[in-house]
DNA sequence: CTGCGTGCAAAGTATTTGCAAACCG
DNA sequence: CGGTTTGCAAATACTTTGCACGCAG
């Protein structure tokens, strides 16, 4: 899969339980604390430690693989990212089933430059953080857990 | 000052702590950690305690007088929110020294629908995350810390 | 006065660290 | 083999809670 190649490049180790990490997410298609993760891998990993989640997520938010979120409580998320080699690209997430897509569609520039002269700011960085209703949500349908 | 009436409103009552909090923001301008608050406060305080301040931080983000931030560690900021009656706005923040703007424009209804199609979510909420340089910064300005 | 606000002490929870052993390339 | 990765145990840091007293309205 494309993100073996990844951790490749980024020189990370292609190791049984970050290929599990990456899948974890790939199936579930949903974002997730490393909490969640740990007890799923813990399914088919006997030994396996909290720590160990924590870093790897740490580490793959850092190479773009997985992106963090601040949920509504005191707490991060992490969800995958789909657009590895897109440059631009923006997340939404469904506060109903907690799924995750990412979009490329951004009309940020167009008024980028009149938010530096009303701000002063010279903008580096923007995200669009968007909230929603799924289509299978939307449609009443049951959301099953992984 | 604008900031009693929301208290009044929201059956919040004054109080010389709530008080010094808020000025505490309005006068930094800048975004903190419920303990940099805490630090602050307890030079005029004798008697403050640390919760006393989260629960307040927290009180004012449910009324719309402050908004929290996730910073790049796993922390929690707060900054003020100087847009108090006007309905839709988003926020920049300096990444060189904390400062915290908000302003209205924002184009992104014009790309909701299209969005909404491509992903197939019916999007409820949207927040624009601007990181920048501020004016100050930019000119080499002293940071003057308050 | 009446209930919200606060200090204090203590608990709770999420996250990080250090180090030896295991493992990938 | 040699440097990463991991498990384990423990530490850290941030945040929340419970309760009695105090103060705003």
């Amino acid at each position: 899969m494309e993100y073996k190649k990844i951790l490749k490049r980024k020189k990370l180790k292609i190791t049984p339980k970050r290929i599990a990490i990456i899948n974890y997410f790939l199936k579930k298609d949903k974002y997730a604390t490393p909490f969640d993760v740990w007890i799923y891998l813990k399914k088919n990993f006997k030994k396996i430690g909290l720590p160990t989640i924590y870093r790897n997520l740490e580490e793959f938010e850092k190479i773009g693989i997985l992106t963090k979120i601040k949920g509504e409580e005191n707490r991060f998320y992490y969800g995958i990212c789909k657009m590895l080699n897109k440059k631009h690209h923006h997340h939404i997430i469904c506060t109903s089933c907690h799924k995750i897509s990412d979009f490329e569609l951004c009309n940020f520039e167009q008024i980028k430059g009149e938010i530096e002269e009303m701000t002063n700011f010279e903008i580096k960085e923007h995200q669009f953080f968007l909230k929603g209703i799924c289509k299978d949500c939307k449609e009443g349908g049951v959301n099953e857990k992984i």
